[in-house]
DNA sequence: CGAAGCATGTAACGTGTTACATGATTAT
DNA sequence: ATAATCATGTAACACGTTACATGCTTCG
């Protein structure tokens, strides 16, 4: 019982929320996620989830919607654990993950004052302009949790200052 | 001149700071990242750094040192074109990227609020003590930056009270 | 009725991880 | 001297992206 990658978990996580649904929901609502990493690609959905049933973690069932074939998936017992493993796992949910900002400040001084300062005033806009959006328009603790961490990106944004300097 | 990827990006990034160097000692300083997405693994970052003298932007040459062979690599004129236009890029800075945490929250009604608050008070606990430790000594803006993301990531997990309701 | 888009995939390719190999250096 | 660790890689494998295919449905 290997550990689950985040995609995993996080479409598990669809099909425990969605009872029997398809792969092709999850790439929807992966695609409509604000962060650029869920990119919801066909490719990378349906054969993950093929080899999550082939481990037992869900469960298929063949049905008919009008005259088309498909195939939808629910969560076993098994899958239920193992999500549940990965959504508790402190340690994994402790790490910093991968900030595109971040990465990039820490060798901004490799350009001028005034190339970091275009691109800090360049983020700060997009990030208001960003927040200024409903995202999840009905999924009350998505969204909660979006504009919980906006709000503190901004904090940080405006903590920025010293890198223009 | 397709665009890099952030790997790529860190990387050409090193080699400017540092001048000629291996890759060797770029697997190193990924590794010292306090963010598990830099693993520095050696079967990445060799072959990558391979690629990146193919397309121009490093250029190799031989060194020896005691006896041992190795390969130092510098930035080329292009590779600098291509490192400032990865690190200016406002569109891709302004991206969320990827939190292992927000990804757990936004799912953790499928479970209960008492593991709910556990996971919370483990993850604010693990927080402080990564947020104690020193980091980057030797790399001031390195560090600065770090700094100011754990206090604002510090702000965001006393706002997520309401994940235990 | 034809075009656009939705729903359901598959295949090739590129790249990151894991595991291994091997020579040099350092510590016991 | 021998074990551990550093330095320098390579190879097999797993997985995500990009691009394509194809049948259905809706809209102008």
């Amino acid at each position: 019982m290997s550990r689950l990658t985040d995609l995993e978990g996080a479409a598990l996580a669809e099909f425990a929320k969605r009872g029997p649904t398809t792969s092709y929901a999850v790439t929807r609502t992966f695609r409509e996620s604000p962060s650029e990493f869920w990119s919801g690609s066909a490719g990378a959905v349906y054969p993950m989830v093929r080899r999550l049933e082939k481990r037992g973690l869900l469960k298929s069932e063949s049905a008919e919607q009008g005259r088309r074939e498909r195939t939808d998936y629910s969560i076993t017992p098994l899958g239920r654990a193992a999500l549940e493993h990965w959504l508790l796992d402190g340690d994994r949910a402790a790490g910093l993950g991968f900030d595109p900002l971040r990465t990039r400040l820490i060798y901004l001084d490799l350009v001028s004052p005034a190339q970091r300062g275009a691109l800090l005033a360049d983020v700060r806009a997009k990030h208001r302009e960003a927040a200024s959006k409903t995202v999840w328009a009905d999924f009350p603790l998505g969204r909660k949790v979006h504009e919980s961490w906006m709000a503190s990106r901004a904090v940080w944004l405006k903590a920025l200052d010293f890198i223009k300097d």
